[in-house]
DNA sequence: TCTGGGGTCCTAGGACCC
DNA sequence: TCTGGGGTCCTAGGACCC
Protein backbone atom coordinates (compact mmCIF):
# COMPACT_ATOMS: atom_id res chain seq x y z
CA UNK A 1 0.00 0.00 0.00
CA UNK A 2 1.42 3.25 -0.48
CA UNK A 3 1.17 5.76 1.54
CA UNK A 4 1.12 8.81 -0.22
CA UNK A 5 -2.13 10.67 0.02
CA UNK A 6 -4.36 11.78 -2.65
CA UNK A 7 -7.35 13.54 -0.80
CA UNK A 8 -9.68 16.56 -2.37
CA UNK A 9 -8.14 19.46 -2.83
CA UNK A 10 -8.92 22.58 -3.80
CA UNK A 11 -6.92 25.78 -4.32
CA UNK A 12 -8.34 29.27 -4.00
CA UNK A 13 -5.98 31.50 -5.36
CA UNK A 14 -6.45 35.49 -4.68
CA UNK A 15 -4.65 38.17 -6.54
CA UNK A 16 -4.02 40.87 -3.66
CA UNK A 17 -5.32 44.60 -4.07
CA UNK A 18 -5.71 43.62 -7.48
CA UNK A 19 -6.36 46.86 -9.24
CA UNK A 20 -3.87 48.56 -7.11
CA UNK A 21 -1.70 45.85 -8.37
CA UNK A 22 -2.47 46.83 -11.79
CA UNK A 23 -1.89 50.49 -11.74
CA UNK A 24 1.40 49.71 -9.75
CA UNK A 25 2.61 47.51 -12.52
CA UNK A 26 2.98 50.11 -15.33
CA UNK A 27 3.91 52.54 -12.53
CA UNK A 28 7.15 51.96 -9.94
CA UNK A 29 6.89 55.08 -8.22
CA UNK A 30 3.84 54.05 -6.13
CA UNK A 31 4.65 50.18 -5.35
CA UNK A 32 5.22 51.46 -1.43
CA UNK A 33 2.64 53.99 -1.27
CA UNK A 34 -0.99 53.91 -0.22
CA UNK A 35 -2.96 53.22 -3.04
CA UNK A 36 -6.92 53.30 -3.87
CA UNK A 37 -8.60 52.54 -7.01
CA UNK A 38 -12.30 54.33 -7.59
CA UNK A 39 -15.17 52.47 -8.69
CA UNK A 40 -16.74 54.04 -11.73
CA UNK A 41 -17.82 57.65 -11.75
CA UNK A 42 -14.80 58.14 -9.10
CA UNK A 43 -17.92 57.02 -7.08
CA UNK A 44 -16.22 54.77 -4.04
CA UNK A 45 -13.09 53.13 -2.90
CA UNK A 46 -13.22 49.27 -4.68
CA UNK A 47 -9.43 48.34 -4.17
CA UNK A 48 -6.71 49.93 -1.83
CA UNK A 49 -2.97 48.77 -1.32
CA UNK A 50 -2.25 47.17 2.79
CA UNK A 51 -0.84 50.85 3.21
CA UNK A 52 -4.19 52.34 1.94
CA UNK A 53 -5.65 50.04 4.30
CA UNK A 54 -3.17 50.81 7.26
CA UNK A 55 -4.78 54.56 7.07
CA UNK A 56 -8.61 52.92 8.14
CA UNK A 57 -9.79 53.56 4.83
CA UNK A 58 -12.93 51.37 4.14
CA UNK A 59 -13.31 49.01 1.16
CA UNK A 60 -16.77 50.67 -0.51
CA UNK A 61 -16.14 53.76 1.23
CA UNK A 62 -17.38 56.67 -1.02
CA UNK A 63 -14.86 58.73 -1.91
CA UNK A 64 -16.02 62.25 -1.10
CA UNK A 65 -16.03 60.66 2.29
CA UNK A 66 -12.15 59.38 2.42
CA UNK A 67 -11.12 62.42 0.59
CA UNK A 68 -9.66 64.02 3.88
CA UNK A 69 -7.45 60.79 4.89
CA UNK A 70 -6.62 60.78 1.15
CA UNK A 71 -5.02 64.50 0.95
CA UNK A 72 -3.45 64.58 4.23
CA UNK A 73 -1.77 61.58 3.80
CA UNK A 74 -0.88 61.75 0.34
CA UNK A 75 -2.60 58.63 -1.01
CA UNK A 76 -2.11 58.11 -4.84
CA UNK A 77 -6.21 57.81 -6.39
CA UNK A 78 -6.82 56.47 -9.69
CA UNK A 79 -10.39 55.79 -11.72
CA UNK A 80 -10.44 52.15 -12.44
CA UNK A 81 -9.03 51.16 -15.96
CA UNK A 82 -10.90 47.65 -16.37
CA UNK A 83 -9.72 47.29 -20.25
CA UNK A 84 -6.22 47.30 -17.97
CA UNK A 85 -7.44 45.25 -15.41
CA UNK A 86 -9.04 42.44 -17.81
CA UNK A 87 -6.26 42.37 -19.81
CA UNK A 88 -4.25 41.04 -17.09
CA UNK A 89 -6.41 38.97 -15.45
CA UNK A 90 -6.25 36.61 -18.61
CA UNK A 91 -2.42 36.58 -18.24
CA UNK A 92 -2.68 35.72 -14.34
CA UNK A 93 -5.56 32.74 -15.52
CA UNK A 94 -3.30 31.30 -18.76
CA UNK A 95 -0.39 31.32 -16.13
CA UNK A 96 -2.81 29.25 -13.77
CA UNK A 97 -4.02 26.89 -15.90
CA UNK A 98 -0.37 25.27 -16.91
CA UNK A 99 -0.96 24.02 -13.34
CA UNK A 100 -4.15 22.41 -13.89
CA UNK A 101 -6.62 22.84 -16.33
CA UNK A 102 -9.22 21.96 -13.37
CA UNK A 103 -9.63 25.42 -12.59
CA UNK A 104 -12.84 27.54 -12.12
CA UNK A 105 -12.31 31.07 -13.34
CA UNK A 106 -14.62 32.59 -10.42
CA UNK A 107 -14.09 36.32 -10.90
CA UNK A 108 -12.02 39.00 -12.22
CA UNK A 109 -9.34 38.31 -9.97
CA UNK A 110 -10.17 34.69 -8.27
CA UNK A 111 -9.94 31.17 -9.16
CA UNK A 112 -10.25 27.66 -7.86
CA UNK A 113 -7.93 24.80 -9.30
CA UNK A 114 -8.57 21.38 -8.31
CA UNK A 115 -4.89 20.33 -7.13
CA UNK A 116 -6.19 16.24 -5.61
CA UNK A 117 -3.75 15.21 -7.85
CA UNK A 118 -0.66 16.25 -6.25
CA UNK A 119 0.20 14.08 -3.07
CA UNK A 120 -1.25 16.11 0.50
CA UNK A 121 2.75 16.20 2.17
CA UNK A 122 3.72 18.24 -0.98
CA UNK A 123 0.33 20.79 -1.50
CA UNK A 124 2.19 23.37 -0.10
CA UNK A 125 5.13 23.72 -1.51
CA UNK A 126 3.03 23.11 -4.85
CA UNK A 127 1.14 26.51 -3.75
CA UNK A 128 4.69 28.43 -3.41
CA UNK A 129 5.44 27.46 -6.54
CA UNK A 130 2.19 28.77 -8.41
CA UNK A 131 2.32 31.93 -6.45
CA UNK A 132 6.04 32.39 -7.19
CA UNK A 133 5.06 32.00 -10.89
CA UNK A 134 2.31 34.19 -11.28
CA UNK A 135 4.14 36.70 -9.41
CA UNK A 136 7.53 36.38 -11.94
CA UNK A 137 5.18 35.83 -14.52
CA UNK A 138 2.62 38.75 -14.61
CA UNK A 139 3.99 40.94 -11.43
CA UNK A 140 0.82 39.93 -9.38
CA UNK A 141 0.96 39.12 -6.00
CA UNK A 142 -1.46 36.74 -4.73
CA UNK A 143 -2.63 34.49 -1.62
CA UNK A 144 -3.53 30.93 -1.72
CA UNK A 145 -5.52 29.15 0.22
CA UNK A 146 -6.23 24.95 0.14
CA UNK A 147 -8.63 22.81 1.80
CA UNK A 148 -11.49 19.99 1.05
CA UNK A 149 -13.87 22.39 0.01
CA UNK A 150 -14.21 25.94 -2.06
CA UNK A 151 -15.93 27.47 1.38
CA UNK A 152 -12.59 25.81 3.46
CA UNK A 153 -10.20 27.14 0.78
CA UNK A 154 -11.88 30.46 1.16
CA UNK A 155 -11.07 30.55 4.79
CA UNK A 156 -7.40 29.13 4.16
CA UNK A 157 -7.54 32.01 1.79
CA UNK A 158 -8.54 34.57 4.14
CA UNK A 159 -5.94 33.21 6.57
CA UNK A 160 -3.20 33.58 3.81
CA UNK A 161 -3.46 37.00 3.23
CA UNK A 162 -2.12 37.66 6.62
CA UNK A 163 0.91 35.48 6.07
CA UNK A 164 4.63 36.57 5.02
CA UNK A 165 4.32 33.34 2.60
CA UNK A 166 1.41 34.11 1.40
CA UNK A 167 0.15 30.11 1.40
CA UNK A 168 -2.47 28.49 3.67
CA UNK A 169 -3.09 24.74 3.78
CA UNK A 170 -5.94 23.42 5.98
CA UNK A 171 -5.11 19.64 4.25
CA UNK A 172 -4.26 16.90 6.73
CA UNK A 173 -5.46 19.07 9.74
CA UNK A 174 -7.11 16.99 12.05
CA UNK A 175 -9.01 18.94 14.19
CA UNK A 176 -10.28 21.92 12.30
CA UNK A 177 -12.04 23.73 15.09
CA UNK A 178 -9.50 25.51 17.09
CA UNK A 179 -8.74 27.50 13.29
CA UNK A 180 -12.86 28.20 12.66
CA UNK A 181 -13.19 29.49 15.76
CA UNK A 182 -10.65 32.05 14.96
CA UNK A 183 -13.36 32.98 11.61
CA UNK A 184 -16.48 35.70 12.24
CA UNK A 185 -19.36 34.35 11.28
CA UNK A 186 -19.23 37.36 8.40
CA UNK A 187 -15.98 36.37 7.02
CA UNK A 188 -17.38 33.20 5.68
CA UNK A 189 -18.12 33.14 2.80
CA UNK A 190 -21.61 33.09 1.33
CA UNK A 191 -22.96 34.66 4.95
CA UNK A 192 -23.91 38.48 4.13
CA UNK A 193 -25.30 41.16 6.21
CA UNK A 194 -28.60 39.99 6.61
CA UNK A 195 -27.17 36.53 7.78
CA UNK A 196 -24.51 37.86 9.55
CA UNK A 197 -27.68 39.58 11.44
CA UNK A 198 -29.68 36.55 12.03
CA UNK A 199 -26.91 34.19 12.93
CA UNK A 200 -26.08 36.54 15.90
CA UNK A 201 -29.49 36.63 16.96
CA UNK A 202 -29.18 32.73 17.38
CA UNK A 203 -25.90 33.14 19.04
CA UNK A 204 -23.54 32.00 16.20
CA UNK A 205 -20.74 34.30 15.78
CA UNK A 206 -18.19 32.35 14.18
CA UNK A 207 -17.59 29.51 11.94
CA UNK A 208 -16.61 26.57 14.25
CA UNK A 209 -20.17 27.06 15.49
CA UNK A 210 -22.15 27.31 11.97
CA UNK A 211 -20.04 23.86 11.51
CA UNK A 212 -21.45 22.15 14.54
CA UNK A 213 -24.61 23.53 14.75
CA UNK A 214 -27.49 20.76 13.51
CA UNK A 215 -28.34 20.62 9.69
CA UNK A 216 -32.22 20.49 10.29
CA UNK A 217 -31.77 23.67 12.20
CA UNK A 218 -30.25 25.62 9.53
CA UNK A 219 -32.45 24.48 6.70
CA UNK A 220 -35.65 24.70 8.62
CA UNK A 221 -34.80 28.38 9.91
CA UNK A 222 -32.63 29.50 6.89
CA UNK A 223 -32.69 27.49 3.36
CA UNK A 224 -30.40 25.50 1.22
CA UNK A 225 -27.73 27.42 0.78
CA UNK A 226 -26.94 28.55 4.10
CA UNK A 227 -27.33 24.43 5.17
CA UNK A 228 -24.53 24.03 2.12
CA UNK A 229 -22.24 26.61 3.35
CA UNK A 230 -21.83 24.61 6.99
CA UNK A 231 -21.87 21.39 4.85
CA UNK A 232 -18.97 22.38 3.43
CA UNK A 233 -17.07 23.48 6.35
CA UNK A 234 -17.39 20.42 7.86
CA UNK A 235 -15.48 19.02 4.40
CA UNK A 236 -18.58 18.04 2.59
CA UNK A 237 -18.31 19.39 -1.01
CA UNK A 238 -21.38 20.61 -2.07
CA UNK A 239 -20.47 23.33 -4.30
CA UNK A 240 -18.88 21.87 -7.53
CA UNK A 241 -16.10 23.16 -9.58
CA UNK A 242 -17.26 25.12 -12.54
CA UNK A 243 -15.01 24.28 -15.27
CA UNK A 244 -16.74 25.04 -18.45
CA UNK A 245 -17.86 28.97 -18.84
CA UNK A 246 -21.71 28.56 -19.29
CA UNK A 247 -23.41 30.98 -21.41
CA UNK A 248 -24.71 33.84 -18.94
CA UNK A 249 -28.34 34.78 -18.16
CA UNK A 250 -29.00 38.19 -18.95
CA UNK A 251 -26.70 40.99 -19.52
CA UNK A 252 -26.81 44.68 -17.78
CA UNK A 253 -25.59 47.65 -18.55
CA UNK A 254 -26.01 50.43 -16.51
CA UNK A 255 -24.21 53.97 -15.57
CA UNK A 256 -24.54 56.62 -12.86
CA UNK A 257 -24.31 60.02 -13.99
CA UNK A 258 -21.64 62.25 -14.33
CA UNK A 259 -24.20 64.86 -13.45
CA UNK A 260 -28.18 64.63 -12.83
CA UNK A 261 -29.78 64.54 -15.48
CA UNK A 262 -33.30 66.14 -16.25
CA UNK A 263 -34.26 66.31 -19.71
CA UNK A 264 -35.85 63.27 -21.50
CA UNK A 265 -34.22 63.79 -24.73
CA UNK A 266 -30.71 62.87 -22.63
CA UNK A 267 -32.17 60.14 -20.87
CA UNK A 268 -32.84 58.93 -24.15
CA UNK A 269 -29.56 59.60 -25.35
CA UNK A 270 -27.94 57.22 -22.32
CA UNK A 271 -30.38 54.43 -22.57
CA UNK A 272 -29.78 54.31 -26.71
CA UNK A 273 -25.99 54.06 -25.56
CA UNK A 274 -26.70 51.07 -22.92
CA UNK A 275 -28.51 49.26 -25.25
CA UNK A 276 -25.79 49.56 -28.23
CA UNK A 277 -23.13 48.54 -25.52
CA UNK A 278 -26.04 45.72 -24.50
CA UNK A 279 -26.62 44.68 -27.55
CA UNK A 280 -22.79 44.56 -29.00
CA UNK A 281 -22.06 42.25 -25.93
CA UNK A 282 -24.91 39.58 -26.63
CA UNK A 283 -23.98 39.67 -30.22
CA UNK A 284 -20.15 38.55 -29.92
CA UNK A 285 -21.70 36.01 -27.32
CA UNK A 286 -23.86 35.00 -30.11
CA UNK A 287 -26.94 35.27 -27.65
CA UNK A 288 -30.43 36.36 -28.33
CA UNK A 289 -32.44 38.09 -26.00
CA UNK A 290 -36.59 37.28 -24.99
CA UNK A 291 -36.99 40.66 -23.19
CA UNK A 292 -35.85 43.77 -21.96
CA UNK A 293 -36.46 45.62 -18.87
CA UNK A 294 -35.04 49.56 -18.90
CA UNK A 295 -34.89 51.28 -14.92
CA UNK A 296 -34.25 54.89 -14.26
CA UNK A 297 -33.91 56.34 -10.79
CA UNK A 298 -32.97 59.30 -8.55
CA UNK A 299 -30.51 59.67 -6.33
CA UNK A 300 -31.22 57.12 -2.85
CA UNK A 301 -29.18 59.43 -0.96
CA UNK A 302 -30.54 63.00 -1.59
CA UNK A 303 -34.68 63.10 -1.00
CA UNK A 304 -34.83 67.02 -1.20
CA UNK A 305 -35.90 66.84 -4.75
CA UNK A 306 -38.25 63.55 -4.48
CA UNK A 307 -37.47 59.97 -4.77
CA UNK A 308 -38.53 58.49 -8.24
CA UNK A 309 -37.54 54.93 -9.18
CA UNK A 310 -39.35 52.77 -11.96
CA UNK A 311 -38.85 50.33 -14.39
CA UNK A 312 -40.22 48.43 -17.53
CA UNK A 313 -40.14 45.35 -19.12
CA UNK A 314 -41.00 44.69 -22.27
CA UNK A 315 -41.43 40.98 -24.35
CA UNK A 316 -39.45 41.28 -27.90
CA UNK A 317 -42.08 39.27 -30.47
CA UNK A 318 -39.22 37.51 -31.20
CA UNK A 319 -35.96 36.79 -29.92
CA UNK A 320 -33.16 39.40 -30.48
CA UNK A 321 -29.94 40.48 -30.87
CA UNK A 322 -30.78 43.66 -33.20
CA UNK A 323 -29.38 46.65 -32.26
CA UNK A 324 -31.80 49.20 -33.98
CA UNK A 325 -34.91 46.74 -32.36
CA UNK A 326 -33.27 46.67 -29.34
CA UNK A 327 -32.69 50.38 -29.11
CA UNK A 328 -36.28 50.86 -30.43
CA UNK A 329 -38.25 48.70 -27.70
CA UNK A 330 -36.24 50.36 -25.00
CA UNK A 331 -37.21 54.14 -25.83
CA UNK A 332 -40.78 53.35 -26.02
CA UNK A 333 -40.25 51.67 -22.43
CA UNK A 334 -38.30 55.16 -21.39
CA UNK A 335 -41.60 56.70 -22.32
CA UNK A 336 -43.70 54.96 -20.29
CA UNK A 337 -41.98 55.90 -17.32
CA UNK A 338 -39.95 58.86 -17.27
CA UNK A 339 -41.37 61.73 -15.05
CA UNK A 340 -40.90 65.19 -15.46
CA UNK A 341 -39.68 67.45 -13.01
CA UNK A 342 -36.89 64.61 -11.68
CA UNK A 343 -32.82 64.83 -10.99
CA UNK A 344 -31.92 60.60 -12.50
CA UNK A 345 -29.01 59.73 -10.92
CA UNK A 346 -28.71 56.47 -12.82
CA UNK A 347 -30.54 54.47 -15.74
CA UNK A 348 -29.98 51.00 -16.70
CA UNK A 349 -30.90 48.36 -19.35
CA UNK A 350 -30.99 44.89 -18.47
CA UNK A 351 -31.72 42.19 -21.39
CA UNK A 352 -33.18 38.65 -20.14
CA UNK A 353 -34.16 35.35 -21.04
CA UNK A 354 -30.42 34.77 -22.93
CA UNK A 355 -30.40 32.02 -25.42
CA UNK A 356 -28.21 30.86 -28.24
CA UNK A 357 -28.50 32.60 -31.72
CA UNK A 358 -28.51 29.06 -33.57
CA UNK A 359 -28.43 31.48 -36.82
CA UNK A 360 -31.37 29.73 -38.02
CA UNK A 361 -34.44 32.13 -39.57
CA UNK A 362 -37.65 31.55 -38.31
CA UNK A 363 -41.23 31.66 -39.76
CA UNK A 364 -41.04 35.35 -40.00
CA UNK A 365 -37.54 36.24 -41.21
CA UNK A 366 -36.95 38.05 -44.44
CA UNK A 367 -35.05 39.25 -46.51
CA UNK A 368 -34.44 42.16 -44.79
CA UNK A 369 -33.23 40.72 -41.20
CA UNK A 370 -30.72 39.29 -43.33
CA UNK A 371 -29.59 42.84 -44.40
CA UNK A 372 -29.98 44.15 -40.95
CA UNK A 373 -27.72 41.10 -39.42
CA UNK A 374 -24.90 41.88 -41.78
CA UNK A 375 -25.05 45.34 -41.24
CA UNK A 376 -25.01 44.64 -37.72
CA UNK A 377 -21.85 42.42 -38.50
CA UNK A 378 -20.47 45.38 -39.90
CA UNK A 379 -20.94 47.71 -36.95
CA UNK A 380 -19.22 45.52 -34.29
CA UNK A 381 -16.46 45.24 -36.78
CA UNK A 382 -15.99 48.72 -37.00
CA UNK A 383 -15.98 49.11 -34.03
CA UNK A 384 -14.17 46.25 -33.02
CA UNK A 385 -11.47 48.31 -35.00
CA UNK A 386 -11.43 51.65 -34.17
CA UNK A 387 -12.62 51.62 -30.78
CA UNK A 388 -16.26 51.51 -29.40
CA UNK A 389 -18.84 54.16 -30.59
CA UNK A 390 -16.83 54.94 -33.97
CA UNK A 391 -19.90 53.88 -35.33
CA UNK A 392 -23.31 54.37 -33.40
CA UNK A 393 -27.03 55.17 -34.51
CA UNK A 394 -28.05 58.47 -33.99
CA UNK A 395 -30.23 58.46 -31.05
CA UNK A 396 -27.25 57.49 -29.04
CA UNK A 397 -26.67 61.46 -29.10
CA UNK A 398 -23.06 62.90 -29.23
CA UNK A 399 -23.08 65.37 -25.92
CA UNK A 400 -22.92 62.79 -23.33
CA UNK A 401 -23.12 65.22 -20.63
CA UNK A 402 -24.67 62.47 -19.06
CA UNK A 403 -20.75 60.70 -19.26
CA UNK A 404 -19.08 59.17 -16.23
CA UNK A 405 -16.48 61.12 -14.44
CA UNK A 406 -12.91 59.54 -15.00
CA UNK A 407 -10.61 62.52 -13.14
CA UNK A 408 -7.85 59.88 -11.95
CA UNK A 409 -7.33 57.61 -14.79
CA UNK A 410 -3.65 56.16 -15.25
CA UNK A 411 -4.30 55.66 -19.12
CA UNK A 412 -2.55 52.90 -19.30
CA UNK A 413 -4.17 50.11 -21.34
CA UNK A 414 -2.11 47.32 -22.17
CA UNK A 415 -5.26 46.06 -24.63
CA UNK A 416 -5.35 49.57 -26.60
CA UNK A 417 -2.40 50.23 -29.18
CA UNK A 418 -2.55 54.05 -28.73
CA UNK A 419 -1.48 53.26 -24.87
CA UNK A 420 1.78 52.27 -25.99
CA UNK A 421 4.56 53.85 -24.25
CA UNK A 422 6.59 56.04 -26.43
CA UNK A 423 10.16 56.00 -26.05
CA UNK A 424 12.29 59.10 -27.18
CA UNK A 425 15.75 59.30 -28.00
CA UNK A 426 17.77 61.96 -25.94
C1' DT B 1 -21.57 68.64 -4.29
C1' DC B 2 -19.84 64.06 -4.34
C1' DT B 3 -22.38 57.09 -2.52
C1' DG B 4 -20.21 51.42 -8.58
C1' DG B 5 -21.51 47.75 -11.82
C1' DG B 6 -22.55 43.07 -13.23
C1' DG B 7 -23.87 38.75 -12.16
C1' DT B 8 -26.50 34.23 -9.95
C1' DC B 9 -29.71 31.83 -7.23
C1' DC B 10 -33.67 31.14 -4.06
C1' DT B 11 -38.25 31.93 -2.30
C1' DA B 12 -42.86 33.49 -1.60
C1' DG B 13 -46.92 34.39 -3.66
C1' DG B 14 -50.17 34.77 -7.42
C1' DA B 15 -52.39 32.85 -11.55
C1' DC B 16 -54.08 29.07 -13.51
C1' DC B 17 -55.48 24.31 -14.10
C1' DC B 18 -57.66 19.88 -12.91
C1' DT C 1 -74.67 28.89 -0.42
C1' DC C 2 -71.26 26.06 0.94
C1' DT C 3 -66.37 25.15 -0.65
C1' DG C 4 -60.54 20.97 -1.60
C1' DG C 5 -56.24 19.96 -2.55
C1' DG C 6 -52.51 19.62 -5.35
C1' DG C 7 -49.78 20.71 -9.07
C1' DT C 8 -47.08 23.90 -12.36
C1' DC C 9 -45.35 28.05 -13.98
C1' DC C 10 -44.02 32.70 -13.70
C1' DT C 11 -42.39 36.89 -11.54
C1' DA C 12 -40.70 40.28 -8.26
C1' DG C 13 -37.82 40.97 -4.78
C1' DG C 14 -34.18 39.83 -1.82
C1' DA C 15 -29.72 37.99 -0.64
C1' DC C 16 -25.38 36.84 -1.92
C1' DC C 17 -20.88 37.18 -4.58
C1' DC C 18 -16.84 39.96 -6.61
Amino acid sequence: MSSIQHTKKIALVDCNSFYVSCERLFNPKIRKKPVVVLSNNDGCIVSRSNEAKALGIKMGEPYFKAKDIIIKNNVQVFSSGYSLYGDISRRVMRTLKRFNSDMEVYSIDEAFLDLSNFPDDEIEDVGKEIRSTVLQWTGIPTSIGIAKTKTLSKVANHIAKKKESGVTSLVGVKNIDPILEKVEINDVWGVGRQLTKFYHQNGIYNAKQLKNISNTWIKKSSNVLSSRTAMELRGITCIGLEKSVSKRKSCVVSRSFGQRVEKFQELKEAIANYCLNASEKIRSESLIAKSITIFIRTSPFQNKFGYYSNSKTIDFPIATNNSIEIVKTALSALESIFKNGYRYQKAGVLLTGLSNDDGKKNLFSSEKDEKINSLMRSIDNTNYKYGRSAISLASAGVQRRWNMKREHSSRIDTADFYCLPTIRAI
